[in-house]
Parts: structure tokens; sequence; C-alpha cells
DNA sequence: TATAATTAAATGACGTGTCATTTAAAAAGG
DNA sequence: CCTTTTTAAATGACACGTCATTTAATTATA
């Protein structure tokens, strides 16, 4: 059958993510959060004074502005908002310290997912899994979240395969 | 940093989801289809007359029995669904005509993605990934899908690496 | 056989993702 | 300075994806 590694491929990635997703939504739940609402958390915790286009450019659980997700975290005193003074239609957000608590917690919780990863694969095949992943990555728009998060930072070029 | 790899993998895995979902939602815009639904198409046109709960165990996009999904399709004329006689509280789905030929429509479109991910990697390359993302389906609940589905047969063990 | 337990499907609820439209503020251009 | 254009955010709409609950039919069991 044609393109049978392409297809295998394509629904490898979509299990992968449902799968993961998943795993955290189960531990997530104690936390009140969802996997989308915890990645704002992160992403205000890395950088605070976010507008929320800002947080959106960071985000990789939703394009546009997250005007319902982040306000969701306001309504529920994760996180605080501003209005800016240069600019008063955009308004910047901060982890309050009720969410820098919860931060905390969300921490560990990927730290068990990141357990689970390490538990099936040894370092040299994430690192030949995230050089290929990173090769399509790079010609989507997603490329600049994965710069402005740092995420691509400290990569070695494989030198084999 | 801890868990760089890990990391990156995990958003490596959201990020291709969500670029292929979306590359698939603006193909499928023209046909009047989502993502989901195309791919209970292309499970009906693979084995017809599967009850609702049958159609759930061979979808990765959705877990439980997809009734919504289904009845969708079936109010958009594209599949049929029969009450079983063996068991009137169950109904078996197959594609209509309009469904079998939106289906053809849906695998050239499939084909197009297909030929995309071909022109990042090479054969080798998706084998490798495949091979090392099965380890991991294969402890997951996915596992069944990608059986019932055949989309495992063929494999072939690799011996590098 | 009558009742209880199980099962298939439907449904309600909620939070996304995504797109399109609207609103209001800021910037640009005359 | 006023009008037009652009921009940030909010909002409406729709289809998921997920979980819990309900409904109805079937099976198990006392």
């Amino acid at each position: 059958m044609r393109y049978q590694q392409e297809e295998q491929f394509r629904f490898h990635i979509l299990a992968m993510q449902r799968v993961g997703n998943r795993e955290l939504t189960i531990h997530l739940k104690n936390l009140d959060l969802t996997p989308s609402q915890a990645e704002v958390l992160t992403v205000l915790n890395e950088r605070s004074m976010l507008t929320l286009k800002e947080i959106g450019q960071h985000l990789i659980c939703e394009t546009g502005s997250p005007s319902r997700l982040v306000n969701t975290l306001v309504k529920n005193g994760l996180v605080e908002g501003k209005t800016d003074e240069q600019d008063q239609r955009a308004r910047r957000y901060c982890l309050s310290d009720h969410g820098k608590q919860k931060w905390a917690t969300v921490k560990q919780i990927e730290e068990q997912l990141y357990e689970h990863v390490q538990s099936i694969y040894t370092e040299e095949e994430l690192n030949v899994m995230n050089q290929l992943l990173k090769k399509y990555i790079e010609q989507t728009e997603f490329q600049s979240v994965f710069r402005k998060r740092s995420l691509h930072v400290g990569d070695s070029v494989s030198e084999e395969l």
C-alpha cells in the first residue's frame, strides 16, 4: 500500500497527542485545571506582563487571541490583568500569588509526564525524534513559538543518521 | 535544564498534531467535512456495517460512542444506519453512495498530506520515527485501534539504532 | 419468570480550537 | 484636525473531545 509509512506517522502523531493530553487532563483535574490552562500558567511564569496577543504567540494550544482561556484563569483568581498604560486596548497579565502556587504543582505534574516519557525512551531516542520533528515544525507557524519559548535552545545537531 | 528533551518532545507532538489538523481542515472545508468526519468515512469505507461502538473502537479521533459525529454524517446523507436485527439497541452504519463518492475525494486530500510529509522526510526517517512512536502507542489504549485498522501491519523491525 | 445487572446509544454539560464578526482604541494619511 | 485604516480584544457560532448521566434493550440470575 502506498503512503503506508506516512499514514502510520499521521495517526501516531494524533494518538500520541490524544494520549498525552488525557494523561495530563487526569492529573490536572485535582487542580481544577485543563492542559491548556496549565500551558498559560507556564507561559506567564516564564514571562510576566504579556498582553493577550503575546500570550497567544507563546501558546501551542491555541492560535489567535486566547480571550476565553485567559479570562477563565482571571475569573478563577490565578491570573491578574491590568490595562496597559500606553495602549488602552491591551491588557497585561501576570500570575497571582495563587497562580504562582498552582504553577508549582503543575510543574510537578509535568515532571511526572516527563518521567513517563523517560521510562519509555532513552535520551538518544528522544534526541533522534526531536531532531526529526523539528525539521517539520521549522516549516510551520509554530517555529516562532518554539523560538520564543526557548524550546529549541541547546539542541545539538545530530551527526549520526 | 532537566527534562529538556522530554519537554521538547511533548510540544513537538502537540504542534505536529495541530499543524496537521489545520492542514486537513483547510482542504476538507471544500467538501464540508471535518478531519474527524473524514476519519469516520475512512473507517466505514474499510469495514461496513459497524455499530456505533465498533466505529468508536476504530477511531483515534474520539473515545466512547461517537453518537454526534456519526449522526451529523447521517443527517448530511453521507452515512446510512439500520437497526441491528439481533440487537434492537444497536444500529449498523455504512457509507451511502454520496458518502462513497466523498470518500474518494477525501482520499485524494489525504494523499496530498502524505506527499507533504514525503517532501520533508525520507522513508528511512519515517520508519525510524514510526518504530519509536509505536513503542509508546503500544502501551496505550490506542494499540487496539492500530491493530484493528491494520495501521501497524507490515512493519519491519529496525535492526539499526 | 421476575428481577437485577449489564450494555448500546443518546444526551447534557463544559472547555476548548477555530473562524468570522464586532467593538473600541491607536496609528496613519489627507 | 479629521477621516481612514489598522490593531487588540471580545464575542458569536460551530464542531469537537471528554465525562457523567439517562434511556432502552439485552443478558444474567435468583
